[in-house]
DNA sequence: GCCGTTTTCGGCCCGACTGTTTTCAGTCG
């Protein structure tokens, strides 16, 4: 882990120990910011702390946090941590993730009834010795231990590429039932995160009782959490919990905007919207008459706007900022001053450059792949095999990659329309070195470097390894620059920036496998890479037909690094691309 | 603890729902 990630490890768990012994709220709220922040910089905080400056600089962070970020590169430790951490028992921290049990009931549980961690809170539960403490009924109590059954059964967030066919699947089945006018997916699942919570779809119908029917009693629903008039929520046997909202018609813009988030983002808005004397809810942006004991709608105000999301930010004076980019991470800014980037869109892409057939772990014949991508409507289609290393992946030794070259080309020559490159993903050695020699190397039209081994490497050396493939000469793309899977394994942490760097020195464009197991560069790598100026990837890294389909989440997670088309090589034309290919032989 | 169109103090988003309660605390998004 990178002392970035520590450190966004310590300031979540202060935060969490601050709101279980009861701190100030925003006290917490401003620990948690922090974590956040730290969590998604990608320049090494330990560069920073020569001068402060450069550490209060960054939104969240102000002297308080600073001092304690110095402290930790200096000494390795904090000691506000510490002393918090020995306020609390640690089992405590699982305990808030169970949904529907806050951190005032857990402290309540804590002291009135010795719960230290789930052991103890299941024996608690079993033992009947809560129900005399305060506020906890039976309902509550039994909420507690079906929610703990379900933490116990679920493997936490479900990666996009799970979560958005099934939302998709939702929405086709319930646009079947009269009287539907609006419905789509929102939450973090429509700004294109890599793993989602909950699915959250928002409907208006004229029918909203048969549609909550509908929705509850579709196929592979396991249990029914709550039906209200406005509100159902179901378990799905897929093991993830999938909401439905129904709002008018008439505020559907307001209240989509509202359910798609992120909720920080939304509190931006808002505070935007209280500067600008209005006042912003989930029924649209009212003007503020004072009156803030009832809300606006239940007074009969007249929206100033609600019907869509566009109508609203234009009221904020805004243009309407795309969802992959409502992270509260420079976005409000960026529209205010009307710099909002141009985001890529899927259409543009025009070559896939990294793929794989049967000579190595694909499942495509080389002509397979190639009409492929000529389905696809792409110009340049790379075929890049694995190298002799990846012997689990069956990987090509020297005199196979050099009679499967003579094939690709072969097959290249058959074909009209499309450029087919001779390529290889060739491992990255531990140590830095390529898995074929350079004489090799330069026989192929394109090399992706990728690391497939040694993936715990500790963060200086996972480093020079990277850097020093991302500078060979010969390689064109690093791919899966960290080598992580989502929910499986973390991969290597090098110092991102130092990356960059490189591939901006040395033209090499870093791959976003958009893999949804992978999406590697991650969002916020992504974006340090775009400011920076350096050159993206966006591969499939694609084994079977379906995978082409993974592009989908490839682009999401460009546009949530604010990626525009002409910084992506699989955008450009064939010519240009071939001309930077190369620049390198 | 952070921050500044209310700028070094005094705010800090907003509403629904649930379950517990005779008026509201806690949780969620």
């Amino acid at each position: 882990m990178s002392s970035n990630a520590e450190l966004a490890k310590i300031f979540y768990d202060m935060a969490a120990v601050l709101e279980l012994t009861g701190a100030n709220a925003f006290r917490v709220n401003a620990h948690a910011k922090a974590a956040r922040v730290l969590k998604d910089l990608t320049t090494d905080v330990s560069t920073l702390v020569d001068d402060p400056k450069q550490l209060t600089a960054i939104d969240g962070i102000g002297k308080g946090t600073a001092e304690r970020i110095i402290e930790y590169v200096e000494t390795g430790t904090i000691a506000d941590h510490r002393q918090l951490m020995a306020k609390v028992p640690t089992g405590l921290f699982d305990l808030m993730q169970i949904p529907g049990l806050g951190p005032r009931t857990i402290k309540t549980m804590w002291e009135q009834a010795g719960v230290t961690n789930m052991t103890t809170l299941r024996a608690a539960l079993d033992a009947g010795t809560l129900e005399d403490l305060p506020r906890l009924g039976p309902k509550l109590l039994e909420n507690i231990k079906a929610s703990m059954d379900f933490v116990a059964k679920s493997s936490g967030r479900t990666r996009i590429g799970t979560a958005l066919p099934l939302a998709e699947a939702i929405i086709t089945q319930l646009k079947q039932v009269k009287g539907l006018k609006q419905i789509e997916y929102a939450g973090s699942l429509r700004r294109g995160a890599e793993t989602i919570g909950d699915i959250d779809i928002l409907a208006s119908t004229t029918q909203p009782k048969q549609l909550s029917e509908a929705f509850r009693t579709m196929p592979g629903v396991t249990d029914v959490l709550g039906s209200g008039e406005t509100k159902s929520s179901v378990r799905l046997d897929a093991g993830i919990q999938v909401d439905l909202r129904i709002v008018d018609d008439p505020a559907f813009g307001a209240a989509l905007l509202y359910f798609t988030g992120s909720k920080q983002h939304n509190v931006r808005l808002r505070e935007r919207a209280i500067r600008m004397k209005h006042r912003l809810n989930e029924y649209g942006l009212f003007p503020n008459d004072g009156d803030s004991k009832t809300p606006p709608q239940a007074r009969g105000v007249n929206a100033v706007a609600a019907k869509t999301e566009k109508d609203i930010f234009k009221a904020l004076k805004l243009p309407w900022i795309a969802p992959e980019l409502r992270e509260d991470r420079g976005e409000i800014s960026a529209a205010d001053d009307g710099v909002l980037p141009k985001l890529i869109e899927e259409s543009q892409i025009k070559s896939e450059l990294h793929a794989h057939t049967i000579a190595s772990d694909g499942n495509f014949t080389i002509e397979a792949l190639i009409e492929q991508a000529k389905s696809r409507g792409f110009h340049t289609i790379a075929v890049t095999d694995h190298s002799k290393s990846s012997a689990q992946a069956n990987g090509l030794s020297v005199d196979r990659l050099l009679e499967h070259i003579d094939a690709i080309h072969e097959a290249g020559s058959k074909v009209k329309g499309i450029t087919i490159l001779a390529g290889s993903e060739v491992d990255i050695h531990a140590d830095g070195s390529l898995d074929y020699e350079d004489d090799v190397l330069a026989k192929l039209d394109i090399v992706v470097a990728s690391p497939h081994a040694s993936l715990q490497q500790e963060p200086a050396k996972a480093t020079k390894r990277l850097v020093a493939a991302i500078s060979h000469p010969l390689v064109h793309i690093l791919g899966h620059p960290t080598g992580r899977i989502i929910n499986r394994r973390e991969g290597l942490s090098p110092d991102i920036d130092a990356l960059i760097a490189a591939a901006v020195e040395h033209d090499t464009a870093l791959e976003i496998n958009a893999n949804f197991m992978r999406l590697d560069l991650r969002d916020t790598h992504v974006r340090a890479a775009v400011k920076a100026g350096s050159l993206l990837a966006i591969n499939t890294d694609a084994h079977t037909a379906s995978d082409f389909d993974s592009l989908h989440y490839g682009i999401l997670t460009a546009r949530r690094g604010w990626l525009e088309a002409n910084q992506c090589v699989n955008t450009w034309s064939a010519s240009k691309l071939s001309k930077w290919l190369k620049r390198k032989r």
